[in-house]
DNA sequence: ACACTATTTATAAAGATTATAAAATAATAC
DNA sequence: GTATTATTTTATAATCTTTATAAATAGTGT
């Protein structure tokens, strides 16, 4: 199903007369296949056996392009860096405070929200973001076992 | 009303046990009156004159010491710097992706999203943050007058 | 006023991201 | 298929935000 999912992305970076590179068809495949929402230096560190003299900025230069086609959202959470996850369909994440894994879950409704708030503002709204933050199972149990 | 707000604000940290220092006292002043969502350099920029052999690294280390006590709120959206928030009672945001201006907006209810991700994730959810993104009314205009 | 500790300052260091210019490479026209 | 042209990559340096460090200073309790 990624297959299909990485196939969508290239033909919709076709159509907007973006080149397809070696690096650009990696870093694609690398975010489709990754659960984890990687990191710029995440991407880096993982093609760097296939392009062992790829630039940092190749990275970065490519993650802006993803996202100005709207291919790739960028996450920018407390930390340093930014995070990068392939847009599918729409969902919302779940940050571990502890350990940093970011679980996705699914929610609707939340256009409602958009509706209040472009009437409350007068903003004309085009998309809202949310997250809710915790302490995954994983990290619950080490507590607990303690 | 910002008086009282700072004077809780004080009190708070006084109950803590953190000294209250002449630059704490005009960076929690500041925060208290700005409606600006100020980043680290802003505040340090405007308090120039009043402290004018203050250090960056004490605007740094003051708003993390005020963002552990639970007085602020560090926000970070995706430009370069953390903006910082006074905390009042809960609200959103809605950002200008034109100008950047941040407007608050009050939306009950999202209590329910926590328990939904709770359940399907298997987090312990603490809190939640979430911001709608478009354009101002401010700018708004200015597109339709060109 | 004294002693103790937290805080500030000045500075340097770290880390993420962007800018720049030259070299390499993909698409296009012929 | 080759030449051309514009895009992209690379390598490197620069920028910018934030944190670390150590010495100087200032609050706080006695």
């Amino acid at each position: 199903m990624s297959e299909m999912q990485l196939r969508d992305a290239l033909d919709s970076l076709k159509g907007t007369g973006v080149r397809i590179t070696p690096q650009r068809h990696a870093i694609l495949e690398y975010l489709v296949g990754s659960m984890t929402h990687p990191t710029a230096d995440d991407i880096y560190k993982a093609l760097e056996g296939k392009f062992p003299n790829m630039s940092v900025a190749t990275v970065y230069n490519n993650l802006r392009v993803f996202r100005e086609v709207g291919l790739v959202k960028e996450l920018t959470y407390g930390d340093s860096s930014s995070r990068f996850d392939f847009v599918t369909t729409d969902h919302y994440h779940a940050i571990c405070q502890n350990c940093g894994k970011i679980v996705d879950f699914h929610y609707p409704g939340l256009d409602e929200v958009e509706h209040l708030a472009s009437h409350v503002t007068g903003f004309k709204v085009n998309n809202h973001r949310m997250e809710v933050y915790g302490t995954c199972q994983d990290c619950s149990a080490v507590k607990e076992a303690h």
